[in-house]
DNA sequence: ACATAAGTAAACCGATCTGTCTACCATTAT
DNA sequence: ATAATGGTAGACAGATCGGTTTACTTATGT
């Protein structure tokens, strides 16, 4: 593994663990054993590091998500597939997402304000929403599948906040449920 | 108002708006005016006003929320005026909640781990779902109380996440409808 | 009147933060 | 062969962190 992937990796667990303010560089370069002078060579700040990082686990994130849907089929089986997939990451199920700890962009969103971050996050939560209402245009008459969308992502954001904060790691069989009373209204 | 309460407000509007790590000591002191002594003559280190930060706007947010569902009558209807209160609050028309921007202890607890601020925010997030459930006893056949409280916050938490992060201020009344439909499942 | 408590201002402490710098080593491509 | 690149180790800088301390100034209650 080449140094910036090798920082990247250490820096989005550090970060998701503990927070990003919390994580000093001294510590990222400690746990990789890379040089001070390494990192600041390939990346011109922590800023840089971090919107490193978070474009990695968008990346990550996305790709694990998108291929459990289309894996399920098309359509409201692939919606429905979306809660499935959480819920094998809220019980560990799911290597390449590390042990569950909440959503990361929620998280790093919550420590930064006019920021850089916020609209990386805020870009990242509205591929996901994209993603799920093209698997829902012409799905309902009463609906639009903009609409549909935005409900699922509740339900979605719901059950990661839901598992993680108040530990309820089977929020996503209760959000799916609600999923498919939602999805099966004409 | 007296030094720690102004220390106390200071600090949630702070801590609020840019993070908990984000905001040292100082800052909460220059924006008070209040002299560092005095910040640690009531406060034994920043950790003790931060946990007094949080029992603060614990009782703001449970007062407020409890006042506005009894306010709406028992049972179901009491259930359904928590997403009338949660537009509002997304709108700001809060005053008392001050602008939106997300929940606290959300962000809160992002910010940490095994400390003292997960143990306080799981039971603040507990206590919301324990008075969900009291005002579902009874409702149905087939689900107990605990079982739809449960679904009932996921729906409260993801309306608060997609609103603050995805900046859908309707949220909450995407999420009312998904209630609506599942207490009308009997 | 006088002791006690609460307050201010500001210097100070050690630790840690991000980021820079010097000096040296290993690889590799021209 | 040699110049350029990527790397290590670690000292260093300047700022800021949480927290302590000294010295002085109000209030307040008995």
């Amino acid at each position: 593994m080449t140094k910036p992937d090798l920082l990247i990796h250490a820096a989005f667990k550090l970060f998701y663990e503990h927070g990003i303010h919390a994580v000093g560089i001294n510590r990222i370069l400690q746990e990789t054993g890379v040089a001070k002078k390494t990192l600041y060579h390939h990346f011109a700040s922590k800023d840089a590091l971090l919107e490193a990082v978070l474009m990695y686990r968008d990346q990550i994130f996305m790709d694990w998500l998108t291929s459990r849907m289309m894996a399920a089929g098309e359509g409201k089986m692939a919606v429905l597939a979306l809660f499935d997939a959480l819920d094998d990451w809220f019980h560990d199920r799911v290597e390449v997402l590390l042990p569950f700890k909440g959503c990361f962009f929620m998280k790093a969103n919550g420590e930064f304000s006019d920021h850089m971050v916020n609209s990386l996050c805020q870009r990242h939560k509205h591929n996901i929403t994209a993603f799920i209402q093209a698997n829902l245009v012409g799905h309902s008459a009463h609906l639009s599948s903009a609409e549909l969308a935005q409900s699922i992502s509740v339900l979605k954001e719901g059950a990661i906040s839901q598992a993680y904060v108040a530990g309820d790691l089977d929020a996503a069989k209760r959000a799916k449920a609600m999923a498919v009373a939602l999805l099966s209204e004409k």
